[in-house]
DNA sequence: AAGGCTATTATTAGCGT
DNA sequence: TACGCTAATAATAGCCT
């Protein structure tokens, strides 16, 4: 929304990005100031930029919102984290199987992908333009593209049905007090593997969205 | 920026703010978004409503992002910070200036919402101390947990279904380029309804994370 | 780098369904 | 309730200083 548009991806040259993220900084930074005068909302954002420096803006404050986030470090001992300290407990332990090696997992596959279909497509371009070689490319693309999401989904569908399996197994509440809690603390448990595969989808499914919003499939 | 120009103070009307929240959360999260995928930055965007319901944006994930943030400033003495402003020196960070007013109407309306839900129960209170009628309602609390989630799971499996009949009916790519590009535009149409339940899904599931995760259901 | 200036694009307020 | 629409406002890309 300029004097040109732009894709969303990253910014080449360096002079460029360093303006556009301080504009853009600034931009979210007042977005976030007006939810929060608007609706009430109390609201966090943190930034750090490419070089690692940080930008925070909090309503009230950055930290009071973070610390109620993070409520759940309060039992943990020091809730100052060092960089590689990982406090959370059932979450975390979620975040260790499904994230980082989910992550690296996602790189891999998209530098493959990268190396199928010799760098983004633009999907926007006239199709009846390509020739039969770059049609090839583009369908291995769609392909990559059905497969990554085919996985997700049966990520997502997985984590359901055994939701749903103890969903239907009914609670069994003979007036046993441990039992309840038993049930709850087993509630809990499975519920937060679902969320976290929610989360880790949605975080997979942004880019897609962002990419196929803007008519131009970026595989990476 | 709509029909006619507002002014950034509280709304008023209930339906108009709900309206606005959640459109303007999203607005947040996709200039997130965008400004992480433009400049490589890393991003983490929480909000809060004023039902404390707990939203959050993170690149690459709200938690790694925060625990940088909290790394950063380790050298604070509190990390349990009051509403004043804590102290950041090499930090960029900036501070709406809402003060006491805008605090405590938030803390009125959080204190209506719960009249509304019967009252948060705290999860983390030993369930031994209760007697038979706060038992009971803490099983009935479990039971509207219960059908929120069962209901929400309903709709990503009613997406998922859709989407894997149409995964499984194969591309019939023969030759045709017309029918390519139809093809490719059936697939990010469906795609897209996937994502945007799943996204959703995550809107609805994230104040259940956060509940479930501080030890205090809020069923509002 | 940082700040000001528009032509453009992007977001959204109020409605309608 | 929660979407889709669109006139209207708001953000910002590229320039210039």
């Amino acid at each position: 929304m300029g004097r040109q548009k732009i894709e969303i991806k990253k910014i080449e040259k360096k002079n460029n990005l360093q303006v556009t993220f301080s504009k853009r900084r600034t931009g979210l930074f007042k977005k976030a100031a007006q939810l929060g005068a608007l609706c009430g909302a109390e609201v966090a954002v943190i930034v750090m930029s490419p070089a690692k420096n940080v930008y925070a803006f909090g309503n009230p404050s950055a930290d009071s919102v973070i610390d109620r986030f993070l409520a759940r470090n309060s039992s943990a001992s020091n809730p100052k984290t060092t960089p590689s300290s990982p406090p959370h407990d059932v979450l975390h332990s979620c975040e260790a199987v499904g994230g980082l090696e989910a992550v690296k997992e996602r790189e891999k596959t998209v530098e493959e992908s990268k190396e199928v279909s010799g760098g983004g497509f633009r999907w926007d371009e006239p199709i009846d333009e390509l020739g039969l070689d770059e049609l090839e490319q583009y369908m291995a693309s769609l392909e990559v593209l059905k497969k990554k999401v085919r996985t997700r989904a049966n990520e997502i569908a997985m984590a359901k049905r055994f939701f749903f399996e103890f969903l239907g197994s009914g609670w069994n509440c003979n007036g046993a007090k441990w039992s309840l809690r038993a049930q709850f603390n087993k509630f809990c448990q499975i519920l937060l593997s679902v969320l976290q595969t929610a989360i880790s989808a949605r975080e997979f499914t942004d880019p897609l969205f962002f990419a196929l919003d803007s008519r131009c499939l970026v595989l990476s």
